[in-house]
DNA sequence: AGTATATAGTTTAATATTAAACAGTTTAAA
DNA sequence: TTTAAACTGTTTAATATTAAACTATATACT
């Protein structure tokens, strides 16, 4: 039986990591260009951190959201131009969605917009200060992404 | 000017932050009772820390939503027996906000059904890691809630 | 006092999301 | 081979949210 002032600790932790999430990203998509959302500028970045292409599934799967949702933010960066939704010759089921190079431009203004913002931040927050956080957040992120799926 | 890498960090912290923010409050909202949302335990909880009442607008301050989005939670909550929402008969254009026992009762037993989710990550991560957390982190959310009103 | 401005709460229209139903395609099993 | 099951993406209905228009009330100014 863990004490109840250690849940007390938990509960004001993700307390405080949720108003960050919220006022954070609230700015940030404040920041973006081309009427672009988080959700939209998130998935332009992937295709420049991770792969040069997925299928929607993928990356649903990534964001963690539901193909629904991923249908829709594809389908708002179709109509931008900034990537392409096709068809898998070697598979009816699936699509394969790639960034066009409109969508690697947006995604790059999209970084330089938000640098005004980021680096205010660094200004009050020294980088030695972000980097002793990093590692326990990084394993508390993989600890709950791991819970999902068990 | 600051150095392109201190921003590839903030971008990062943050974006560590947001999983986490998301990862958590889809697992605690999906162990509340009464289909309580995020929203409204948030708005039950309050009255416990904060004040036995509020007028709605004072809560929509708190909480950084619209006075819509709180006109909305509080439909829900005073239709769940709750709140009651009163005329304010020292100003006509103002209302007063207080919890039920029910809402009361409801509130505590969300804390009960949210005991597992934080006891088990209270297993993961012992105390003393969370404690050196806590203090950036409240420093971040404070400058990051200062830079609204700004 | 009377008028203009500001404030408090609600309503409306639009949007992003979820869960569930659906359609088409592939895989597995019998 | 035929049939059943699993999967991929889309659509639909519902919900929480925002921004902006709206209503009613209070405050400030002349």
């Amino acid at each position: 039986m863990k004490k109840s002032h250690e849940l007390d600790q938990a509960f004001v932790f993700f307390n405080e990591i949720n108003i960050i999430a919220q006022l954070s990203s609230n700015m940030f998509e404040r920041t973006l260009p081309h009427d672009l959302t988080n959700s939209q500028f998130s998935v332009l970045n992937w295709f420049v951190r991770v792969d040069t292409e997925a299928t929607p599934g993928r990356l649903a799967t990534a964001f963690s959201v539901t193909r629904g949702a991923m249908t829709n933010t594809l389908s708002k960066l179709e109509a931008k131009g900034f990537i392409t939704v096709e068809p898998d010759s070697s598979s009816g089921r699936q699509k394969i969605v790639t960034m066009t190079p409109a969508g690697r431009s947006a995604r790059d203004e999209a970084i330089a917009s938000s640098a005004g913002m980021l680096s205010e931040f660094s200004a009050h927050f020294d980088g030695e200060t972000i980097s002793k956080l990093m590692p326990a957040l990084q394993e508390i992120r993989e600890h709950l992404d791991a819970l999902r799926y068990s």
